[in-house]
RNA sequence: GCCUCUGUAGCUCAGUUGGUAGAGCAGAGGACUGAAAAUCCUCGUGUCGUUGGUUCGAUUCCGACCGGAGGCA
Protein backbone atom coordinates (compact mmCIF):
# COMPACT_ATOMS: atom_id res chain seq x y z
CA UNK A 1 0.00 0.00 0.00
CA UNK A 2 0.95 3.23 -1.26
CA UNK A 3 1.26 5.60 1.83
CA UNK A 4 0.30 9.33 2.05
CA UNK A 5 3.30 11.44 2.17
CA UNK A 6 2.06 14.22 4.67
CA UNK A 7 4.23 17.36 6.19
CA UNK A 8 3.61 17.74 9.92
CA UNK A 9 5.16 21.04 11.66
CA UNK A 10 4.75 20.84 15.23
CA UNK A 11 5.61 22.81 18.45
CA UNK A 12 4.77 25.19 20.95
CA UNK A 13 2.69 28.18 20.76
CA UNK A 14 4.01 31.14 19.42
CA UNK A 15 7.08 29.11 18.38
CA UNK A 16 6.37 30.55 14.87
CA UNK A 17 4.54 26.83 13.09
CA UNK A 18 1.79 28.88 10.99
CA UNK A 19 4.78 30.73 9.16
CA UNK A 20 6.60 27.82 8.25
CA UNK A 21 3.95 25.75 7.08
CA UNK A 22 2.82 28.47 4.83
CA UNK A 23 6.39 28.63 3.57
CA UNK A 24 6.81 24.83 3.14
CA UNK A 25 3.18 25.30 1.20
CA UNK A 26 4.38 27.68 -1.32
CA UNK A 27 7.54 25.48 -1.86
CA UNK A 28 6.19 22.12 -2.18
CA UNK A 29 2.96 22.80 -3.72
CA UNK A 30 1.22 22.33 -0.23
CA UNK A 31 -2.15 23.00 1.50
CA UNK A 32 -2.21 23.34 5.50
CA UNK A 33 -4.40 21.53 7.55
CA UNK A 34 -4.49 23.02 11.12
CA UNK A 35 -4.05 20.88 13.66
CA UNK A 36 -5.49 23.29 16.79
CA UNK A 37 -8.52 22.64 19.61
CA UNK A 38 -9.23 25.92 19.37
CA UNK A 39 -8.68 27.86 16.02
CA UNK A 40 -11.54 25.09 14.42
CA UNK A 41 -13.77 27.50 16.16
CA UNK A 42 -15.21 30.55 14.23
CA UNK A 43 -14.15 34.15 16.25
CA UNK A 44 -11.63 33.69 18.73
CA UNK A 45 -9.40 35.37 15.80
CA UNK A 46 -7.18 37.29 17.40
CA UNK A 47 -6.45 34.97 20.95
CA UNK A 48 -6.16 31.72 18.64
CA UNK A 49 -3.65 33.79 16.78
CA UNK A 50 -5.33 32.60 13.72
CA UNK A 51 -3.02 33.74 10.61
CA UNK A 52 -4.54 36.65 8.51
CA UNK A 53 -5.51 36.27 5.23
CA UNK A 54 -1.89 38.50 4.45
CA UNK A 55 -0.16 35.87 6.48
CA UNK A 56 -1.68 33.14 4.80
CA UNK A 57 -0.19 34.14 1.24
CA UNK A 58 -3.11 32.79 -0.77
CA UNK A 59 -1.94 28.85 0.71
CA UNK A 60 -5.39 27.45 1.30
CA UNK A 61 -6.08 26.51 5.47
CA UNK A 62 -8.04 23.38 6.63
CA UNK A 63 -9.82 23.03 9.83
CA UNK A 64 -9.94 26.54 10.59
CA UNK A 65 -12.69 28.72 11.75
CA UNK A 66 -16.00 26.49 10.87
CA UNK A 67 -17.23 25.84 14.20
CA UNK A 68 -19.79 27.97 16.44
CA UNK A 69 -18.96 28.38 19.65
CA UNK A 70 -21.91 26.54 20.90
CA UNK A 71 -20.35 23.21 19.35
CA UNK A 72 -18.72 21.00 21.04
CA UNK A 73 -15.68 18.72 19.53
CA UNK A 74 -13.39 16.01 20.34
CA UNK A 75 -10.60 14.62 18.73
CA UNK A 76 -12.38 11.17 16.77
CA UNK A 77 -14.30 14.03 14.68
CA UNK A 78 -11.27 15.74 14.42
CA UNK A 79 -9.43 12.26 13.11
CA UNK A 80 -12.12 11.87 10.47
CA UNK A 81 -12.71 15.28 9.19
CA UNK A 82 -8.81 15.64 9.00
CA UNK A 83 -8.07 12.41 6.81
CA UNK A 84 -10.60 13.22 4.47
CA UNK A 85 -8.89 16.82 4.22
CA UNK A 86 -5.49 14.90 3.85
CA UNK A 87 -7.30 12.73 1.26
CA UNK A 88 -8.85 15.23 -0.59
CA UNK A 89 -5.52 17.15 -1.02
CA UNK A 90 -3.30 13.88 -1.69
CA UNK A 91 -5.81 13.32 -4.61
CA UNK A 92 -5.36 16.91 -6.43
CA UNK A 93 -2.15 16.23 -6.08
CA UNK A 94 -1.02 18.94 -3.59
CA UNK A 95 1.32 17.87 -0.26
CA UNK A 96 -1.00 18.19 3.06
CA UNK A 97 1.17 20.02 5.36
CA UNK A 98 -0.53 19.52 9.53
CA UNK A 99 0.27 22.92 11.82
CA UNK A 100 -0.61 23.18 15.21
CA UNK A 101 -0.15 22.53 18.59
CA UNK A 102 -2.86 20.40 20.33
CA UNK A 103 -0.53 16.84 20.44
CA UNK A 104 -3.61 14.59 20.77
CA UNK A 105 -5.25 16.05 17.92
CA UNK A 106 -1.91 15.31 15.93
CA UNK A 107 -0.96 11.90 17.27
CA UNK A 108 -4.39 10.33 16.76
CA UNK A 109 -4.81 11.09 13.59
CA UNK A 110 -1.13 10.80 11.98
CA UNK A 111 -1.01 7.18 14.08
CA UNK A 112 -4.44 6.37 12.93
CA UNK A 113 -5.35 5.47 16.48
CA UNK A 114 -8.56 3.47 16.36
CA UNK A 115 -10.90 4.68 18.40
CA UNK A 116 -13.37 2.24 20.10
CA UNK A 117 -16.57 3.06 18.49
CA UNK A 118 -19.70 4.13 20.49
CA UNK A 119 -17.41 4.94 23.59
CA UNK A 120 -18.57 8.26 24.09
CA UNK A 121 -22.19 9.18 25.66
CA UNK A 122 -22.31 12.91 27.03
CA UNK A 123 -25.33 12.24 29.44
CA UNK A 124 -23.60 9.01 31.10
CA UNK A 125 -20.65 11.53 31.20
CA UNK A 126 -22.62 13.85 33.04
CA UNK A 127 -24.24 11.49 35.26
CA UNK A 128 -21.02 10.15 36.31
CA UNK A 129 -19.63 13.64 37.20
CA UNK A 130 -22.81 13.84 39.28
CA UNK A 131 -21.81 10.74 41.37
CA UNK A 132 -18.39 12.23 42.34
CA UNK A 133 -20.00 15.01 44.20
CA UNK A 134 -22.48 12.51 46.37
CA UNK A 135 -20.22 9.63 46.22
CA UNK A 136 -16.78 11.04 46.06
CA UNK A 137 -13.95 9.89 43.92
CA UNK A 138 -12.87 7.09 46.26
CA UNK A 139 -16.15 5.44 45.02
CA UNK A 140 -15.88 5.24 41.35
CA UNK A 141 -12.09 4.91 41.07
CA UNK A 142 -13.19 1.17 43.46
CA UNK A 143 -15.72 0.79 40.81
CA UNK A 144 -13.13 1.02 37.90
CA UNK A 145 -11.01 -1.13 40.36
CA UNK A 146 -13.05 -4.18 39.63
CA UNK A 147 -12.88 -3.34 35.95
CA UNK A 148 -10.41 -2.48 34.70
CA UNK A 149 -7.68 -2.50 37.42
CA UNK A 150 -4.75 -2.20 34.97
CA UNK A 151 -5.81 0.90 34.49
CA UNK A 152 -6.78 1.95 37.96
CA UNK A 153 -3.83 1.54 39.38
CA UNK A 154 -2.17 4.14 37.01
CA UNK A 155 -4.55 6.43 38.36
CA UNK A 156 -4.34 9.25 40.71
CA UNK A 157 -7.25 9.86 43.04
CA UNK A 158 -7.51 13.80 41.80
CA UNK A 159 -7.46 12.58 38.12
CA UNK A 160 -11.61 13.08 38.46
CA UNK A 161 -11.39 13.65 34.89
CA UNK A 162 -9.41 9.83 33.07
CA UNK A 163 -11.23 8.58 35.85
CA UNK A 164 -14.53 9.41 34.85
CA UNK A 165 -13.78 8.85 31.21
CA UNK A 166 -12.43 5.14 31.82
CA UNK A 167 -15.63 4.58 33.52
CA UNK A 168 -17.87 6.62 30.71
CA UNK A 169 -15.88 3.86 28.10
CA UNK A 170 -16.48 0.83 29.67
CA UNK A 171 -20.55 1.40 30.60
CA UNK A 172 -21.23 2.70 26.73
CA UNK A 173 -19.56 0.62 24.95
CA UNK A 174 -18.44 -2.63 26.84
CA UNK A 175 -14.80 -1.92 26.58
CA UNK A 176 -12.23 -1.62 29.04
CA UNK A 177 -9.57 1.10 28.79
CA UNK A 178 -6.66 -1.08 28.76
CA UNK A 179 -8.56 -2.87 25.96
CA UNK A 180 -9.43 0.23 24.21
CA UNK A 181 -5.35 1.43 24.36
CA UNK A 182 -4.41 -2.00 23.29
CA UNK A 183 -7.24 -2.36 20.45
CA UNK A 184 -6.42 1.12 19.22
CA UNK A 185 -3.11 0.42 17.13
CA UNK A 186 -3.11 0.20 13.49
CA UNK A 187 -1.38 0.94 10.50
CA UNK A 188 -1.36 4.48 9.61
CA UNK A 189 -1.84 5.32 6.21
CA UNK A 190 0.36 8.19 6.39
CA UNK A 191 4.36 8.80 5.73
CA UNK A 192 5.29 11.55 7.95
CA UNK A 193 8.13 13.98 7.76
CA UNK A 194 7.93 15.72 11.57
CA UNK A 195 9.40 19.50 11.93
CA UNK A 196 9.29 20.68 14.73
CA UNK A 197 9.63 23.82 16.52
CA UNK A 198 11.57 24.71 19.71
CA UNK A 199 13.85 27.39 21.56
CA UNK A 200 17.23 26.32 23.22
CA UNK A 201 16.96 29.17 25.36
CA UNK A 202 13.59 28.47 27.17
CA UNK A 203 13.67 32.44 27.89
CA UNK A 204 13.57 33.49 24.35
CA UNK A 205 10.22 31.38 23.59
CA UNK A 206 8.72 32.88 26.51
CA UNK A 207 9.68 36.61 25.53
CA UNK A 208 8.09 36.01 22.30
CA UNK A 209 4.62 34.37 24.15
CA UNK A 210 5.03 37.62 26.18
CA UNK A 211 5.14 40.31 23.73
CA UNK A 212 2.51 38.62 21.54
CA UNK A 213 0.10 38.93 24.58
CA UNK A 214 1.00 42.41 24.30
CA UNK A 215 0.22 42.52 20.76
CA UNK A 216 -2.84 40.44 21.24
CA UNK A 217 -4.14 43.24 23.47
CA UNK A 218 -3.38 46.26 21.29
CA UNK A 219 -4.88 44.31 18.55
CA UNK A 220 -8.18 44.22 20.45
CA UNK A 221 -8.51 41.23 22.76
CA UNK A 222 -10.65 43.06 24.86
CA UNK A 223 -13.56 43.48 22.38
CA UNK A 224 -13.18 39.77 21.26
CA UNK A 225 -12.91 38.32 24.86
CA UNK A 226 -15.75 40.52 25.99
CA UNK A 227 -18.20 39.68 23.25
CA UNK A 228 -17.12 35.89 23.35
CA UNK A 229 -17.78 36.08 27.26
CA UNK A 230 -21.44 37.97 26.59
CA UNK A 231 -22.36 34.94 24.62
CA UNK A 232 -23.57 31.21 25.66
CA UNK A 233 -20.49 28.90 25.21
CA UNK A 234 -20.68 25.59 26.98
CA UNK A 235 -18.83 23.69 25.07
CA UNK A 236 -14.75 23.29 24.00
CA UNK A 237 -14.01 26.89 23.11
CA UNK A 238 -14.46 27.90 26.47
CA UNK A 239 -11.29 26.52 27.31
CA UNK A 240 -9.40 28.71 24.99
CA UNK A 241 -6.78 30.67 27.06
CA UNK A 242 -7.74 34.32 26.45
CA UNK A 243 -10.74 34.98 27.19
CA UNK A 244 -11.08 33.12 30.20
CA UNK A 245 -7.92 34.80 32.18
CA UNK A 246 -9.42 38.52 31.07
CA UNK A 247 -12.51 37.75 32.97
CA UNK A 248 -11.22 38.89 36.72
CA UNK A 249 -10.29 42.02 34.69
CA UNK A 250 -14.03 42.74 33.49
CA UNK A 251 -15.57 41.71 36.67
CA UNK A 252 -13.22 44.27 38.28
CA UNK A 253 -11.47 41.80 40.51
CA UNK A 254 -7.63 42.28 38.83
CA UNK A 255 -6.31 45.42 36.70
CA UNK A 256 -5.59 45.04 33.33
CA UNK A 257 -2.07 44.48 33.78
CA UNK A 258 -2.46 41.80 36.66
CA UNK A 259 -4.92 39.92 34.05
CA UNK A 260 -2.23 40.14 31.23
CA UNK A 261 0.40 38.55 33.36
CA UNK A 262 -2.00 36.07 34.05
CA UNK A 263 -2.88 35.08 30.48
CA UNK A 264 1.08 35.38 29.86
CA UNK A 265 1.63 32.92 32.34
CA UNK A 266 -0.99 30.69 31.45
CA UNK A 267 0.11 30.82 28.01
CA UNK A 268 3.70 29.80 29.12
CA UNK A 269 2.45 26.61 31.14
CA UNK A 270 0.51 25.72 27.78
CA UNK A 271 3.95 26.23 25.45
CA UNK A 272 5.62 23.86 27.99
CA UNK A 273 3.20 21.15 28.11
CA UNK A 274 3.28 21.43 24.70
CA UNK A 275 6.96 20.76 24.50
CA UNK A 276 6.41 17.35 26.90
CA UNK A 277 4.11 16.31 24.17
CA UNK A 278 6.28 16.43 21.41
CA UNK A 279 9.55 15.49 23.12
CA UNK A 280 8.28 11.78 23.31
CA UNK A 281 8.23 11.69 19.96
CA UNK A 282 11.54 10.80 18.66
CA UNK A 283 11.02 11.47 14.69
CA UNK A 284 10.54 15.00 15.18
CA UNK A 285 13.22 16.82 13.49
CA UNK A 286 14.06 19.91 15.88
CA UNK A 287 14.35 23.60 14.97
CA UNK A 288 16.04 25.89 17.36
CA UNK A 289 14.07 29.15 16.38
CA UNK A 290 16.80 31.33 18.24
CA UNK A 291 20.14 29.40 16.65
CA UNK A 292 19.13 30.98 13.14
CA UNK A 293 20.51 34.75 12.20
CA UNK A 294 17.14 35.60 10.50
CA UNK A 295 14.03 33.62 9.41
CA UNK A 296 14.54 33.05 5.66
CA UNK A 297 17.90 30.73 7.20
CA UNK A 298 15.37 28.64 8.98
CA UNK A 299 13.65 28.41 6.04
CA UNK A 300 16.04 27.17 4.23
CA UNK A 301 16.67 24.66 6.78
CA UNK A 302 13.43 23.28 6.65
CA UNK A 303 13.10 23.29 2.89
CA UNK A 304 16.39 21.55 2.93
CA UNK A 305 14.78 18.21 5.16
CA UNK A 306 11.39 18.28 3.09
CA UNK A 307 13.94 17.75 -0.06
CA UNK A 308 15.45 15.20 1.43
CA UNK A 309 12.74 13.29 2.95
CA UNK A 310 11.29 13.86 -1.01
CA UNK A 311 14.38 11.87 -2.21
CA UNK A 312 14.31 9.32 -0.19
CA UNK A 313 10.76 8.52 -0.65
CA UNK A 314 11.24 8.69 -4.05
CA UNK A 315 14.22 6.25 -4.20
CA UNK A 316 12.18 4.07 -1.69
C1' G B 1 24.66 62.84 62.60
C1' C B 2 21.85 59.79 66.22
C1' C B 3 18.01 55.98 67.27
C1' U B 4 14.91 51.78 65.81
C1' C B 5 13.78 47.92 62.51
C1' U B 6 15.71 44.92 58.59
C1' G B 7 19.18 41.79 55.19
C1' U B 8 17.74 33.63 54.69
C1' A B 9 15.93 29.99 47.55
C1' G B 10 14.57 33.98 41.34
C1' C B 11 10.37 36.78 44.62
C1' U B 12 7.55 37.27 49.51
C1' C B 13 8.74 35.54 54.06
C1' A B 14 9.11 31.42 58.23
C1' G B 15 12.79 29.23 61.30
C1' U B 16 17.02 27.39 63.98
C1' U B 17 16.31 28.15 73.02
C1' G B 18 24.06 27.65 68.90
C1' G B 19 24.76 21.31 65.81
C1' U B 20 24.94 24.62 58.14
C1' A B 21 17.38 25.54 57.08
C1' G B 22 11.57 25.36 54.94
C1' A B 23 6.69 27.30 53.16
C1' G B 24 3.90 29.97 49.37
C1' C B 25 4.61 31.95 44.66
C1' A B 26 7.83 31.79 40.35
C1' G B 27 10.26 27.93 37.78
C1' A B 28 11.58 22.78 36.09
C1' G B 29 10.40 17.61 34.77
C1' G B 30 6.67 14.00 33.65
C1' A B 31 1.81 11.84 32.25
C1' C B 32 -1.93 12.06 28.57
C1' U B 33 -6.35 7.10 23.58
C1' G B 34 -13.74 10.63 22.09
C1' A B 35 -13.37 17.71 27.24
C1' A B 36 -6.59 18.23 25.50
C1' A B 37 -5.42 26.01 25.05
C1' A B 38 -8.37 20.83 29.21
C1' U B 39 -6.86 17.63 33.23
C1' C B 40 -3.41 15.23 36.55
C1' C B 41 1.40 13.90 39.12
C1' U B 42 6.49 14.87 40.92
C1' C B 43 10.53 18.27 42.27
C1' G B 44 13.17 23.18 47.34
C1' U B 45 21.61 23.35 48.92
C1' G B 46 20.86 28.27 49.37
C1' U B 47 28.55 31.85 50.32
C1' C B 48 21.32 32.20 55.83
C1' G B 49 24.65 40.66 53.62
C1' U B 50 30.35 41.09 54.60
C1' U B 51 33.98 40.61 58.24
C1' G B 52 36.07 39.94 63.11
C1' G B 53 35.04 37.86 68.17
C1' U B 54 33.02 34.20 71.81
C1' U B 55 32.52 28.76 71.24
C1' C B 56 34.46 22.03 70.19
C1' G B 57 30.97 24.22 66.66
C1' A B 58 27.82 30.53 64.50
C1' U B 59 23.11 31.44 59.72
C1' U B 60 21.58 31.79 65.08
C1' C B 61 25.01 35.31 70.46
C1' C B 62 28.36 39.98 70.54
C1' G B 63 31.13 43.97 67.71
C1' A B 64 32.34 46.60 63.33
C1' C B 65 31.30 47.52 58.34
C1' C B 66 28.06 47.56 53.87
C1' G B 67 22.92 47.74 51.73
C1' G B 68 17.45 48.77 52.59
C1' A B 69 13.13 50.96 55.43
C1' G B 70 11.30 54.19 59.13
C1' G B 71 11.87 57.82 63.15
C1' C B 72 14.43 62.05 65.70
C1' A B 73 17.27 66.17 64.73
Amino acid sequence: MNKIPVVAVVGPTASGKSDLAVEICLSFNGEAVSADSMQIYKGLDISTAKPTEDEKKGVPHHMMDFLDNTQSFSVADYQQMAGECIEDISSRGKLPVIVGGTGLYIDTLLNNVRLTEDSFDEELRAKLIKRVEYEGIEALLKELHEIDPEYAVKMHPNNVKRIVRALEVWYSSGVTMTEQIKNSHAESPYDVLYIGLDAKEREYLYNRINLRVDIMLENGLEVEARDYLSQPNTATSSQAIGCKELKPYFDGELTLTEAAENLKQATRRYAKRQLTWFRRNKEIKWLFIDTFPTKNEMYEKAFSIVEEWERRRRDA
